[in-house]
DNA sequence: AAATAAAACAACCGCCATGAG
DNA sequence: GCTCATGGCGGTTGTTTTATT
């Protein structure tokens, strides 16, 4: 037997925050943190359970989040890791920082899902892929601190990845299911290599300010693991005289 | 310009793991 | 050692947006 829903019994909001709460949210979290989401709505004046607060903050609230659409760059490591690691959204976002497992996951099932697809499915996509994120969820956040007014700035991300995006100008290319899923040499040991690196300082970093516990180690080590061979296998691509 | 279909996004639900009492 | 409360995760659904006809 499930736990009851917490929001609908205690008739507490439920639905698409507006940005009132989300400012009421932050304010909450920067000036005591979420050391219990249970009674936080509770002590921020919140109409809300616990449990939408916590996802609220965690998908789109965090000052580190990253908004805006994947690169090509990070929909490959998404694709590389889900290889890896199966559905486990979390280990995947962990590994991709600004990006929420919730993200992820949407992403995943709306297109690199279909990206991966046999060729079978070879029709056009009815829609051109959307030019920019929707910029409400950036409005609601972005007037809240100017942490987050940059953070979650569409233009900082695409700035981010601006060396990325620019070996973009073919997208379209990538986007139809004819053209085979097929990596670059140079980009595995770029990725993976920002993973790594993401991993050892800037996830923590980023992770520890906000108060989040990091994963299992024994995880995070496999993962490392998987990371390092792969890198090391891209790298025997690249010169595969060295390692012969 | 309106209707429709499809994609993208945001949020919720239910289960599981874990820690405190 | 057991029970309960809580946090976290993955799956799923509902809503909104956009392209196409």
């Amino acid at each position: 037997m499930g736990r009851a829903p917490c929001c609908e019994k205690m008739g507490l909001k439920r639905g698409p925050w507006t940005p009132e709460e989300d400012r009421i949210l932050v304010a909450h979290i920067e000036r005591h943190g979420h050391s219990n989401w249970r009674a936080l709505p509770k002590q921020a004046g919140l109409p809300r359970c616990g449990k939408s607060c916590r996802l609220r903050w965690i998908n789109y609230l965090r000052p580190d989040i990253k908004r805006g659409n994947f690169t090509r760059e990070e929909e490959d490591a998404v694709i590389q890791l889900h290889q890896m690691l199966g559905n486990r959204w979390s280990a995947i976002a962990a590994r991709l920082p600004g990006r929420t497992d919730n993200e992820i996951k949407n992403v995943w099932h709306t297109h690199l899902k279909k990206r991966l697809e046999p060729k079978t499915a070879t029709q056009a996509p009815k829609r051109k892929p959307k030019k920019q994120q929707q910029p409400e969820a950036v409005t609601l956040a972005a007037p809240v601190s100017p942490e987050q007014s940059v953070s979650t700035s569409t233009t900082s991300t695409t700035t981010d990845y601006s060396a990325a995006s620019s070996s973009l100008e073919n997208a379209d290319s990538f986007t139809s299911e004819e053209e085979d899923y097929q990596i670059d040499d140079s980009f595995w040991s770029e990725t993976l290599a920002m993973a790594v690196d993401s991993s050892d300082s800037g996830m923590e970093e980023a992770e520890g300010a906000f108060g989040a516990s990091p994963p299992a180690p024994s995880t995070n080590d496999d993962v490392d693991f998987w990371l390092k061979l792969f890198m090391q296998a891209s790298d025997m691509q690249n010169s595969p005289q060295i390692y012969a």
